[in-house]
DNA sequence: GTCTATAACGTGATAGAC
DNA sequence: GTCTATCACGTTATAGAC
């Protein structure tokens, strides 16, 4: 019952890092052990299997992303353009710490389409968020209703994601170069919220 | 040296499928050859390995991906708006035939860092399309200086692609419902020139 | 709890008959 | 060209000693 002290979290550690870079089908268990400086049948041992443990991975990294969000979304105190503004910020700085989360969550969320439903979703749906009812009172006040208020919130997580998603083909194309991609998502902090509020009027 | 009745294509076609479906380490040559309904004797025969048949197709896939979409960036005679338009449009439109490819060529991209850069890129680097010098001009003409140029090609891509590629993720968070998906991407193609050329102001 | 050794299995690839 | 049968290998998972 005792547990050496935090062998269990570094091979999580070791797992997280692996997982998140490689995905699970091209993960194996060698690498994650070794990397942990543990061996194989101590990673069964605390996870019993490469499914398990990963799951376990899953499950974390989806509550960090979403987590943070959330919290955002539902405040009834704060102003849109503010949402709009924290949303992007919190996102990039949240990102740039980890930047395999996005690419990670759409890939094996794509290979496992209903395994993490309940996870995710289960609490709120979009339509329901605060934010959401935001947006469509701004929308209404600039008589604008030539558009789904939806797209404006695929249009946030477009434009504050998918330059995480898409930069290694960012790179390959010469589009950036790999010391100033940083302070280009850092401008977009700014950008973004603007881009959105226009799109609004 | 006689090949039977297209043998080879319906190889490479089931391939192409579960490739781009599940990536490459996900994919068994089992599944492939089932699928093509031959087996894998045969695939071997024709393709060598499993790697050498992945890299054809992903050869050809890349081709499809940017190839129609050079010659709208590199026209000289068509004005900014519109290549705006031809890129959402053709994009929308290519990708509905086969969703899997923008996901398929981010991940894959990840995991081969630079085994493909010179079949992409070699020849275009971006800065030197006729569409960026169109940019940089309208940004010019409206004292709009306040941003690089590569913002405005990162986010054409980002509000075109990231919804494909995060579909999964918007369907579990209820954002949208798979049947109202087509008609949503179907109005982008108006939507997105409007966006794009209103940051230019 | 942690290790070594090994079992059990799946996968990519080939040999050889037709 | 296409098949069946099989090999060779890598991987996950477990048994059992310490």
């Amino acid at each position: 019952m005792t547990t050496a002290a935090g062998t269990e979290e570094k091979i999580k550690a070791a797992a997280r890092e692996i997982f998140l870079k490689k995905g699970f089908a091209a993960t194996r268990t060698r690498d994650i052990a070794e990397h942990a400086d543990i061996n194989i049948a101590l990673l069964n041992y605390y996870f019993r299997s490469k499914e398990k443990l990963f799951q376990q991975i899953m499950m974390e990294t989806l509550s960090t992303f979403f987590g943070s969000l959330l919290q955002i979304f539902m405040d009834r105190e704060s102003a849109l353009q503010t949402k709009f503004e924290q949303c992007a910020s919190q996102y990039i700085d949240l990102i740039k710490q980890q930047p395999d989360i996005p690419m990670f969550i759409l890939s094996e969320l794509r290979a496992q389409p209903e395994a993490f439903v309940q996870s995710i979703a289960g609490n709120a749906r979009l339509k329901d968020l605060v934010i959401y009812e935001q947006i469509v009172a701004e929308m209404d006040e600039h008589q604008q209703k030539a558009f789904d208020p939806v797209h404006i919130m695929i249009n946030v997580m477009s434009l504050t994601l998918f330059p995480f998603v898409a930069r290694p083909m960012l790179q390959t194309i010469g589009a950036v170069n790999p010391s100033e991609f940083d302070d280009l998502m850092e401008k977009r902090k700014q950008l973004i919220p603007q881009w959105i509020m226009e799109m609004l009027k």
